[in-house]
DNA sequence: GGACATTTGACGTTTTTTGACCAAACTGGC
DNA sequence: GCCAGTTTGGTCAAAAAACGTCAAATGTCC
């Protein structure tokens, strides 16, 4: 994938995908300015690779001030899931809440059984490794994160 | 057996054979250049010698950036791709290689498209909260965890 | 000589890159 | 508020970069 058109949609993906909202706003001329290419350039990564079948919905707006919205679907989607994961669980939890909120989720049928198991089990051998003082915040994220792609 | 086309199959399988996924990329031009033959020479071994009843898989594109991608079926079930991959991500693992293997198990069928885009950007997002010198040994964490969840 | 395999080259398709020209949106003076 | 000029992004077609197909020519082995 060694293309300019490939180089330039790993770059834009790596930015959607780190925005919190899975969406970016570029401008066409700075992006072809530092790839060092033409501007239509962009235009043909974004028609081939960033298309609606794909999960995206690029907006833009000619004239002074104008941009190039992507919007990544699938991402979006999973914001709310992960903002409420994040409500739920927040930045630290202690073993007991988070076996409680497993077993909750494995009750309401939100993730089956056996996944509950792996996921107790797998935070466990995680935290091993990790300073005790830590273990609050590194059990939270890793709560977080097993659920988030487990229910997406 | 020493004819053009032998010799280039022989040069295919041993490159083959010493890649550790019995799959390479080649470009026909390099190919046909290298052995000083037409390119055509380079399809009609391809079609006579890898051919899926022999145990190889051939994927191509054309254009620019274009290649020619060979699989050996024996070798890629050999190696069991998704374990041997999640096995190689040790204590820590740097932004690179983790984007890289989730390609790789993609590509390779083990988990989705959609789970590889939403798990590097869960990594992303939380390794925004956690120190740049802990990074590498969080990442491994999430990405073995979040692997082992959706794999499983 | 016939059957089969190999080699070559002309022509075709797909994908990427580039550039000339077009259209919309903002800005500032009147 | 309107017009002219500037600032953006959009379109489209040609050129370039790869790979594919097919059939004719050539070799090889009974």
């Amino acid at each position: 994938m060694s293309t300019l058109a490939g180089r330039i949609e790993a770059y834009l993906k790596r930015l959607i995908e780190s925005d919190r909202e899975g969406q970016i706003e570029i401008r066409r001329c700075d992006l072809a300015e530092s790839f060092q290419c033409v501007p239509s350039q962009i235009n043909y990564v974004l028609e081939t690779r960033f298309t609606p079948e794909k999960g995206y919905i690029v907006e833009s707006r000619r004239g002074g001030g104008g941009y190039i919205r992507i919007t990544s679907l699938e991402l979006r989607r999973s914001i709310d899931l992960a903002s409420s994961l994040y409500r739920q669980i927040g930045r630290e939890i202690d073993e007991e809440r988070a076996d409680s909120l497993l077993t909750k989720l494995a009750e309401a049928g939100s993730i089956d059984q056996r996944r509950a198991t792996l996921i107790r089990a797998a935070i466990r051998r995680e935290l091993n490794s990790v300073d005790p003082a830590w273990r609050p915040y590194v059990r939270a994220m890793l709560l977080r994160s097993m659920l988030l792609v487990v229910m997406a």
